[in-house]
DNA sequence: GTGGTTTTTGAGTCTACACTCAAATTGGAG
DNA sequence: CTCCAATTTGAGTGTAGACTCAAAAACCAC
């Protein structure tokens, strides 16, 4: 299948729809109608670039997390400091993004498809850049420790952000920090 | 308004079915039609007796929360231990309900509703038994930094209940009380 | 310029869901 | 008993939203 340039563009146009969407209203503003109207498209050309309205968010979801990554090409030189601060920025930035991943991440299992799976890689390869890190900075801190200390800073970073998202005037960066000096 | 008792009766079947559906299927399964088919009961007496159907949903987390609270008169005489316990419980005992109310809590804003609001006070109040509860335990931890340590363990247990919702081989209870050990 | 693709359109379909209401029935206080 | 309020029913309504598909139009390699 050789693919024509209108259909790229389109498929961008919708992609650009469908992240200006999620950041603005969220989820429920996402619908596919609002995402058709805003890239100018009907539905039937939606349907022929993507699969689902689902597939079209995962996609957002991804590059925005992954838009935030400090050190992109895995060559093992971001410190807990950049992880964690890279981890803040993504929340301040892109709000809605985080409450969609959430919620992705909490429906999962009735919607058959394996989102919760996809969910937890994420986390675990996330858990062992912390622990490299960790590892990294601390020579004494290594292996399981190191992986076990991952995952409690993790958590409180997931539950602070969760915090953060019930009051926006909770100071997120200040308690994020504090619970990385306590565990890393 | 005097009530009859088959309409305290009817109340008690459906606030049961909506119980029983969020158990065994979260939010997803508990339509008002499975609500009223369980309950044996038409949508018209639904609706005479609740607002909406958001009404029973959100009275069914209030009561799990409230039936696993430590120290329901707030007498004073919880320690962290029993709180962390607690919140422990009530996640490994009602996983769905834990769900639904992350996601209830989440969606909040968009609803109109002050749901979110709610949520926040009830999160305060929880941060201020546990910061009563570290202040008891350590005399030298008193006022904001009671506080402010009661945010980051509740921070981290909401966090690593996320994590456990992922996938529940995750060793919740370890990681919660290690957690704990760190912060109180 | 033609032919075979890809893309787009327009006009739906289908479904699931929350919620409503007038009329019939039931409960129970006096 | 009786009467009125409380309750229940049955039969909707209305809507929003995801997705479909045949036919028309646009692309572009040759």
């Amino acid at each position: 299948m050789v693919r024509y340039q209108a259909g790229i563009q389109t498929e961008a146009r919708i992609i650009d729809a469908t992240r200006s969407l999620l950041a603005e209203g969220g989820l429920e503003a996402t619908t596919l109608k609002a995402i058709c109207d805003l890239a100018e498209v009907r539905a039937g050309s939606f349907y022929n670039l993507f699969d689902s309205k689902e597939e079209a968010i995962l996609r957002v979801v991804r590059e925005a997390i992954d838009a935030v990554d400090p050190d992109p090409e895995g060559s093992g030189t971001d410190t807990v400091d950049d992880l964690v601060s890279a981890y803040i920025r993504f929340f301040e930035e892109q709000p809605q993004l985080a409450r969609v991943y959430v919620m992705a991440a909490l429906q999962g299992e009735s919607s058959g498809n394996g989102t919760r799976r996809r969910f937890l890689r994420h986390h675990m390869r996330r858990v062992e850049r912390f622990a490299d890190a960790m590892a990294r900075a601390d020579g004494t801190v290594r292996g399981s420790e190191a992986t076990i200390r991952a995952e409690l800073l993790l958590g409180a970073l997931d539950g602070l952000a969760f915090r953060w998202s019930l009051d926006t005037d909770f100071d997120f960066r200040g308690f994020a920090h504090r619970a990385a000096d306590r565990f890393a």
